[in-house]
DNA sequence: CCGCCGAGCTAATACGTATTAGCATCTATG
DNA sequence: CATAGATGCTAATACGTATTAGCTCGGCGG
């Protein structure tokens, strides 16, 4: 086996097309500027060496000496290819892959991050953000901290989901749950619905806080509008504490507990919608089976993956002014498990 | 919002600790070879500034200077998270990412690589292979001109899948189908079966070609063995064919077809494995609704991931000696479709 | 003949790190 | 006291590209 060839480099070719690397570097970045000329001449002649010699520029000294690199960072606190969430994650990927190929970048996935106390840090004693351009933040809860340090080291990345500010504004594309579940809210009113019933998932993640203010706002007209925790009790309890304080409709922020309300409520004789409305705030963060089409809205993750690409692009090359931050919009998906209350029976 | 602060250097924190950037490099790489001396005392100095300043070295000019970047390139050929495919290919990234996360190494998607004819290429105008240390080429088929250029160039990679010699041999880590498919087809035999028929998809890509192999080497004893392409006819026709030439199992190459054949099989009033046998050559490769477990085998897909990363790295630091080519085992898959021929009637 | 201008190119330098040869300084030894 | 060897560090350079100031050469107006 023969030892690998060294690389062709510029000066390679400059030697062999009788110019200097400089000419060969301006006639390579087709610069037509008024200051810089060089005969059509002697640009054919250097092209024609070029490609005889099938040379390639060295992306990394062109990162160097330029500032860009055309490599997307992307983030994941947890492992991008996971086996759990995969279903969840998936079409933000697919949607991030699909723009970085539209705008030709690479994309490079930090699995070196060690993971500390289950979840992989940005920063940490050989950090490799500088590699990227900038960089994509993928994962439920983002950790506050190290958004304050992207911010204050100017690092130019957009988080996948709505962020409060950290030490300034966080660039983010995120889905606007708020206006999501305040719709779902509205129209379980329209249904005659009374007494609302959220439950939580106890957490204090954006993702949540935006689900409950859509709710609390739009449920101002309400006779009742509480809020339970799915963490209080099994399924059956949580359903027997909802029938007993005359809920007819419960919102809930977890796929997974919605399918478990569901069979408890039919466990415990009662139906769907007909003694209980369930409403999901979102797509299955785990595989969950289910044949019932839940009555809720879909996060329009692959549409938040392309745009955060393009959100980061802006910032990335300064062309995007002011702070970037987009909320798009859910699609609501009209399921069977929102129905119209008993309006007799007041079972309290 | 205030400019972006220029980067801190190893110059920043040289002159922060008073010492020379040279000196810093060294204290950074835990350098403490014989002929490097650095007092403990400035070591520790210069460790303190660098947490101070949380200093992180651009692993761009890392890579510039040494050789080596703990950069994996993935380059798939199709994209990398499909939707059609992904449950096929998803094994294999989940490897990768799980074996390149132990080694400490990122993982670079060579998402703008241009597409030409459906399929990306790897080599064009601005190939960024450099970027990364070495690469695993993930794909059904690749293409032999560039992994002739690949070895031409002295690139280090691993085909994920065996491949034929492309002016030279090609380091891979594919699945052993020759040895599964030889194995099914002595299963088959020791059940009784005489009459064997291999439905092909009539491709040459080297996984089908293995399989073919396995088969007729194993099926050498066999009253009959023959081959007929899965796109000759529709499933009902190629069942009539099967039939009247007397076969009692087929080994079918791809899982689609496998399950249309299942299906036709029971349209024709037939019933499988009574009547017909059916064995699978592997796992499907586009989503296929099915109920049965077909006899068959699994391809270790993730294993073949984690492995090729680990034959990649001792390409690419060159200890390993000799070429790199390993052939996994596949597990064998004990379905419900492979069943004694009738012993009585020879239906021609 | 001088000065000026434009065209066409090159020399020099920057980017940030890793590596190596070698310079001081100090200690021990003959 | 000269010298050898160890110790601790730095200066210089390489990596391959992009950029910019500036050089040379020829032509042309005055």
């Amino acid at each position: 086996m023969t030892a690998p060839p060294r690389r062709v480099t510029q000066r390679d070719i400059a030697r062999m097309a009788g110019v200097s690397q400089a000419t060969v570097s301006l006639v390579l970045n087709n610069r037509t500027d008024a200051d810089v000329r060089i005969a059509q001449e002697t640009r054919d002649r250097v092209l024609r060496v070029i490609s005889e010699t099938g040379y390639a520029a060295d992306p990394v000294a062109r990162r160097l000496a330029s500032r860009f690199n055309r490599i997307i960072g992307v983030f994941t606190y947890e492992p991008a290819f996971p086996s759990g969430s995969r279903d969840f994650f998936h079409p933000f990927l697919l949607g991030i892959e699909e723009y970085a190929e539209r705008v030709g970048c690479d994309l490079l996935l930090f699995t070196s991050a060690p993971v500390l106390d289950g979840r992989r840090r940005i920063f940490h004693q050989d950090n490799r953000l500088r590699l990227a351009d900038g960089c994509i933040l993928l994962g439920r809860e983002i950790d506050g901290a190290e958004l304050h340090r992207l911010n204050r080291d100017g690092y130019p990345y957009v988080a996948v989901g709505r962020r409060d500010d950290a030490g300034g504004p966080v660039p983010y594309v995120g889905a606007d749950y708020a206006s999501a579940v305040a719709q779902l809210v509205e129209v379980a009113l329209r249904h005659g619905h009374r007494r609302l019933t959220y439950v939580s998932m106890g957490t204090a993640a954006e993702s949540s806080e935006d689900r409950r203010r859509g709710f609390y706002a739009a449920a101002a007209t309400a006779e009742s509008a509480g809020q339970i925790s799915a963490l209080a009790g099994d399924a059956e309890t949580t359903v027997d504490t909802l029938m007993a304080d005359g809920t007819t409709v419960v919102f809930v922020e977890d796929f997974a507990t919605a399918v478990a309300l569901e069979s408890a409520t039919r466990r415990r004789g009662l139906t769907v919608p007909g003694d209980l409305s369930i409403v999901t705030l979102g797509d299955p963060t785990i595989p969950v089976p289910t044949d019932i089409t839940f009555t809720g809205f879909r996060i329009p993750r692959e549409e938040m993956g392309r745009q955060s690409v393009e959100v980061l692009t802006g910032v990335i090359d300064g062309s995007a002014d002011g702070v970037q931050q987009r909320l798009l919009p859910c699609e609501l998906v009209e399921g069977i498990t929102l129905g119209t209350p008993d309006p007799v029976v007041d079972r309290r």
